[in-house]
Parts: structure tokens; sequence; C-alpha cells
RNA sequence: CGCGGGGUGGAGCAGCCAGGUAGCUCGUCAGGCUCAUAACCUGAAGGUCACAGGUUCAAAUCCUGUCCCCGCAACCA
């Protein structure tokens, strides 16, 4: 069986979840499904990075201990992911202490080859970036060129990484492997990074005399880890590395590292020469996805436009009926349908139910309902398979549709795929107004009408195989109500005509209008 | 010369990397149908693809220049 490896980025717990946090993880989350049916061994790895200085800080300015405040964080999270189903296959916390031991041991093992050594360093450290920068790269004297505040200067003694030492390896690297970071913009980013910047070496310390709040650096008590070479560690220390082979063996080398595209450089220059010092196998692909703006702004605090995930599931949930599974489902379609991955997009609530109604009610909520209803009218409920070809009208459809979905959703190009598959649901509304049931209902066409039945109820079914890793609750609804006992999602069994029987159980519509005026 | 994204019918976007009749969703207008959630189906109107040059048989797409918009304190996918 074919192992499929992703993982979400661990999510800093400084503050709450928003928007952002949920868009990532519900990537992943199509993505593992869209494995899953495949008949893949999943592991979908998602968790939480809990080191550094904001969060120390963070604690203290709420008055609480560092240990109850991440602990409280990380329950938010936790409570997040069953909202918007997320099927995660395990939460890595960076102060769990299986990831700590990793931690020092790749530092040992590091250090041994030579790869880390101590230096004085006379730098300039911005606290927000928790970066530190030379002097030549400051801006208007002594500003972070990242974000423009005030830098500290400071010197101390600090160990190093030889990131310096693989440059040309890692460079090469990337000219062999053009599909390692996607989308393409953002390769053509990190290689126009490396011809501009050479690499320098990594500072991976921290003295604990400024900063106490993060792994004990091995090999010298005086110091901390710093938080981003302790974090990238969690896609190996989660899936055992050093201490369950088996495990490691398995899943190693991820398949695919899913991303907000402001930790780019850390993942796609940073982690791959790390694991390249390890001897490690590079990951397949790192994918940085966009952002979602509001009022075409960027997502921010003090403006206020944080969307919070919970309170839109809430009030989603409201409008749906009270059906909470439903409104993930919702809100998942349309950040996945609404946006090519990669790029931008502005969320807006009204587009959310502008999608939910025309795509989700109106197109295939209804063609659900309609068929089923005709099903239960027109033959009493039991739709038994007519044997014939694929109906000519889904012949074509449906065979560029198993071999396009395959493809744009291996490459994580959802919105694709769901533009494909509501070309399915569209053709299948044809269908029956082409078909003209109700007179061969009239004319008694018995063997037509049934044929006809059949078809679209395998239009449909095929339709919920293909839906299931965005709408995993839809899906199963529509197969409920097809009569099929044990739901399967497997593609394999998108295959036209694979049932035989269909016991249909009308239900509500799946989703109702959402009036907004 | 700071970095990066973008300017395509009323709105939101795709197409640009690998040039070849400008496409999708929503909205508007007209018609059809009745199994269905005022839904579904059909048709129509609406764009000199920011602008100016260039390359080419051919440019939204490649090259050059110009203009405009957005993000770049912190939080942060």
């Amino acid at each position: 069986m074919k192992k499929f490896y992703l993982t979400s980025p661990i999510y800093y717990v400084n503050a709450s979840p928003h928007i952002g946090h949920a868009y990532t993880n519900i990537i992943c989350d199509c993505m593992a499904r869209f494995r899953r049916i495949r008949g893949e061994n999943v592991f979908f790895l998602t968790g939480t990075d809990e080191h550094g200085e904001k969060i120390q800080k963070a604690a203290n300015a709420e008055g609480i201990t560092t240990k109850d405040f991440i602990d409280n964080k990380v329950d938010i999270f936790k409570q997040l992911w069953p909202k918007l189903n997320i099927s995660y296959d395990f939460f890595v916390r960076t102060s769990w202490k299986g990831h700590i031991n990793v931690v020092k041991k790749v530092i040992e093992k590091l250090y041994k080859k030579g790869d880390i050594y101590k230096s004085k360093y006379n730098a300039f450290y911005c606290i927000g970036c928790e970066t530190f920068w030379t002097k030549l790269q400051l801006k208007d004297g002594n500003k972070c060129p990242e974000c423009g505040r005030k830098t500290e200067k400071i010197q101390e003694e600090n160990y190093f990484f030889k990131l310096s030492k693989y440059e040309s390896w890692f460079k090469q690297y990337l000219e062999d492997n053009p599909e390692l970071i996607r989308p393409k913009i953002r390769y053509n980013e990190v290689k126009g990074f490396l011809d501009n910047h050479p690499l320098t070496d990594l500072c991976i310390s921290r003295p604990k005399k400024r900063i106490s709040w993060g792994i004990d650096f091995p090999i010298d008590q005086k110091y901390i880890v710093y938080v981003w070479f302790d974090a990238l560690i969690n896609y190996i220390s989660a899936i055992g590395y050093g201490f369950d082979q088996e495990k490691f063996n398995t899943f190693w080398p991820a398949d695919i590292h899913f991303i907000g595209k402001d930790i780019l450089r850390h993942h796609a220059i940073f982690w791959p020469i790390m694991l390249k010092a390890l001897d490690l196998k590079i990951p397949n692909c790192i994918f940085a996805h966009g952002w979602w703006k509001i009022k075409k702004e960027k997502i921010s605090k003090s403006k206020g436009n944080i969307v919070n995930p919970f309170e839109l599931i809430d009030q989603l949930t409201d409008l749906l009926a009270g059906n909470q599974a439903l409104a993930a489902d919702a809100f998942r379609y349309f950040l996945m349908r609404e946006i090519p991955i990669g790029a931008d997009g502005n969320f807006s609530f009204k587009a959310l139910i502008s999608r939910i109604n025309s795509d989700l009610a109106n197109d295939l909520g209804n063609l659900v309902y309609r068929s089923i209803n005709m099903a239960q009218k027109y033959s009493g409920g039991k739709v038994e398979a007519v044997r014939e070809d694929i109906p000519s009208e889904f012949k074509e459809t449906i065979v560029k549709l198993e071999k396009d979905y395959d493809s744009f959703m291996s490459r994580g190009e959802f919105w694709k795929a769901l533009d494909d598959l509501f070309a399915l649901v569209s053709l299948t509304n044809k269908y029956i107004e082409d078909t003209k049931p109700w007179n061969l209902k009239k004319e008694a066409k018995e063997k037509e009408l049934f044929s006809f039945l059949y078809a679209i109820c395998e239009g449909i079914r095929i339709v919920s195989i293909y839906l299931y890793p965005i709408m995993p609750e839809t899906s199963l609804s529509i197969q409920k109500q097809l009569g099929i006992e044990d739901a399967s999602f497997s593609t394999q069994e998108a295959k036209w005509g694979s049932l035989d029987v269909f016991l249909i159980k009308k239900e509500k519509p799946l989703f109702p209008r959402i009036d907004v005026s």
C-alpha cells in the first residue's frame, strides 16, 4: 500500500485561530481524505508550536504561567479541528517530551558531525521576528529589514548551524527538482532569494539569561534552542525519528508540507538543508498557499477584521438548520472552491452565502432532491441496475472527470477538481431536462424511465464519491439517501454501473437556500 | 532604482509559465419546463484583456517602458 505523509504547519499558539489556520488545515484534510479514498496509507500531522520569546511574553502579559498559557491555547486549537471535520492522525506539540528528545538528538548529531559550532556573534536582534541581522542588512541604520522595528544590538556567544556548507548542494538540488516548491511562483521566489543572498549560518541557540522558554540546548546548559530550529523538527519527531524507526521508515519523507506563504523560507531553505545534514531524505513537496483577505486587506487584529472560525461555524450552523457538520462542509467547500490554491483571495460572508445558495442549494442540493424524489415517485423507491453503456450524455464527461479529478486532486488543485465535478452536476440537471421523465411516466415508457432513473442515481452516486474529500458529511448524506448501507467513497467505485440496486430513502434537501436580506 | 502581488464584459475570478477564434461563477434581460429548494434548462446583451512601443504569420499570453491599485509595526495560514 502506498503511503502518504502530509503535514500542516504547527501553529504558533500565542494567538487564537483564525480563518487562515482553518484554511490550511482544511487544505490538508481534503488532501488526506482524497488519498485515503484512493487507497493510500495516510498519515496527516498537525500540531502546535509552543516555544519562544513571544509566547513567554504573552503568558507574562496575561499573568499566568507559560505552561498554563500554552495548554489553554492548545485546547482551543484542539476544539476547532473537530468542528471543521479535520481528520488528523496525530497532534504534535513541541512541548511534548518525545519531540524535545528528538530535537536534542538532532543537535547532538549535527554537533558531532561538525555542522554546529560556537561563535561570537555581533548582531542586531529583532525581537518580533526572532531574527538576527548583520549590520549590513539593517534598514535606516538600526531597523529590522523585515518589519522595520528597531533592533537591539547584541553581542553574545551562540551556536550556529552551517547552512552555508550546503548552499551549493541546495541550489543544485532545487535546480534538479522544480516541483520541490509549489506553486511555481514560490519556487521562483526561493531561487531568486538564493541568487541574491548568500546563505549565512543560522544561529540556533538563545542564551537562557535572555530567553528561558524553550528546549534546553543539549551541549550547553546555558542555552535553549532557537524556536524555528525546534519547530521544524516536529515533522520527523512526530513520526518517531530516533525512537520508532519502523514508523519513521514507513512515512518519511513527507509527501507534502502545506504551509502559508509567510513561512516559506524556513521550510524551503532551512528545512531541506537540516535534513540533508542529518542524511535524511528531502520532502517531495513544500506547498505554500495564499492568504485570505477581508475587504482586500490583510487579516490583522488591529483592523478588527479577524474571521473567527468558531463564530463563523456557529453562525453557519444556525443558517443550516442547526447542522454543524453541514456548516463545516459548506465552509470547506467555499474555501476550496472560491480561489485557486496558492493565490490570495477575498473572504466575505456574502460570497460564502452566495456559493452556498447557487452551488450547494440550487445545483447540487436540488439535483439530489429532485432525483431522489423522482426515484421515489416513479419507481416506488427501488431503482435496479439497467445494464447499459454509460448514456452518451454522460460518457465523455465521466471519463474525463475520472482522469482529471485524480490529477487535479493529486496536485492539490481543489478548485479545478470541483469545477469539473460541478460540471457533472450541471450535466445531470441538463440530462433530466432533456429526458423529460415526467413525459416518460405519462406515456408509460417504463424501460426508458427505469434506465433514466438508474442513470441519475449513478450520476449522483459518483458525485458523492468525488465530493467526499471536500464535503464528507454531504457525501455521506447522499449515499444514505441512495440507500447505500455501507457508505463507500473509494475512488475504485466511481465506475459507472457498479451498483446493482438503489433503495431510495428520501430526506430533506441537502442545503436550504439561505435568505440574507 | 527596497521587496512582493495585481490591473481581463456590472461584481468576483480563470487563462499568462509551454503565444493561435476571450472563458467561468454571480448579476441583468427574454424564453422553456414542472420531478424539484421562486429551483432547473435554453438563449441574449455586455470586454479594443490598464496604457504605449517592440518581437512574431499570430500577443491577454513573450520583451521594454509608463501609469495606477494592494501588502510589507505588531498579531499572522
